[in-house]
DNA sequence: GGCAAGAATAGGACTAAGTCTCATTTCTGG
DNA sequence: CCAGAAATGAGACTTAGTCCTATTCTTGCC
């Protein structure tokens, strides 16, 4: 498992980045060292259209890549979340989830269903706009926000 | 301590009737005893204007009202949520919180600062259209929402 | 008021998410 | 390849939250 040359490309033309690979690069730019775990981690994520606890993390690369120690796991996420490339997303179910912070276009929020458990990712322009327009005008530096709508889906509300 | 008359005032004045009045008595609709700790902890939400996790509850129960066991606070609060008397709000601080929904007036939102752990309340007319214009939208009957703004508050920024 | 039935609560063992510490492994510059 | 430092692994530990059972309290009835 040799990786020969990846550490090439310097220069990543703008716009055609991946988020792995911009995680891959701001993880190297702020460490010493570059080890599988966190490149495990940081694959995993980007594979994900929404949102991982670390135990599912954990689950996904024991039976697939390469096995990361959970204590590996948190503090890659903890790392991930300090440097705004993922953010932690709380729905309720005493377990914290992770996502990838895409930018403007990966953007989403997310439905909760309180009787299954299901959680489903949605967008709304309309109701971003609001929510800028309410972070300028709040007593906090707002570097993230976080809407989660509650209540039942359609296979429950029968 | 005899609280003699307590279950006086069957017919409530519309308007006039407090949280802590309003929870006693849809508790009271669906249960067939009332006991102590349920009317502690409801008299203690109700004196708090933000959120309170359970084990704080448990500790400001402790040392004043009435002590109450932790297992009946987390089914009293589990309780109070699922008749829709108070809301469970998660900050990501890895510890749920619990306020009393007092209807359009009491209701709103919450800044954390991610350095020092405060959380403050906000409220927000237009953000709060916005969502309920988006909830209409959305594949789930919603029957809360919540919104947190993450950041670092004037202390922290410095 | 006293009593019986069952509801509410206390107490404490238990579970599981998340943290901490330290030994081991891996990476990197020389 | 080597030394030093960084990253990771392993598992004990902490703590929010759950679950079960015994006890206490509430209520309707006499
Ligand atoms: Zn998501
Ligand atoms: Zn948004
Ligand atoms: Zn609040
Ligand atoms: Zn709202």
């Amino acid at each position: 498992m040799a990786r020969p040359g990846a550490r090439l490309a310097a220069m990543p033309r703008a716009g055609t980045e991946s988020w792995s690979e911009r995680a891959q690069r701001v993880l190297a730019e702020s460490h010493r060292h570059s080890g599988g775990a966190r490149r495990a981690v940081v694959e995993l994520l980007d594979s994900q259209s929404c949102a991982l606890s670390a135990l599912e993390i954990e689950d996904a690369l024991r039976t697939g890549r390469r096995r990361v120690a959970r204590a590996s796991i948190y503090r890659i996420l903890d790392e991930l979340e300090r440097l705004e490339l993922v953010q932690k997303v709380e729905v309720g179910q005493a377990m914290a989830r992770y996502e990838p912070l895409r930018g403007e276009n990966g953007h989403h929020h997310h439905l909760v269903c309180d009787s299954c458990g299901a959680v489903m990712p949605f967008t709304d322009p309309e109701l971003e706009r609001a929510i800028k327009k309410t972070s300028r005008r709040v007593p906090i530096d707002v570097a993230v926000h976080e809407i989660v709508l509650h209540g039942a889906c359609a296979d429950c509300r029968q």
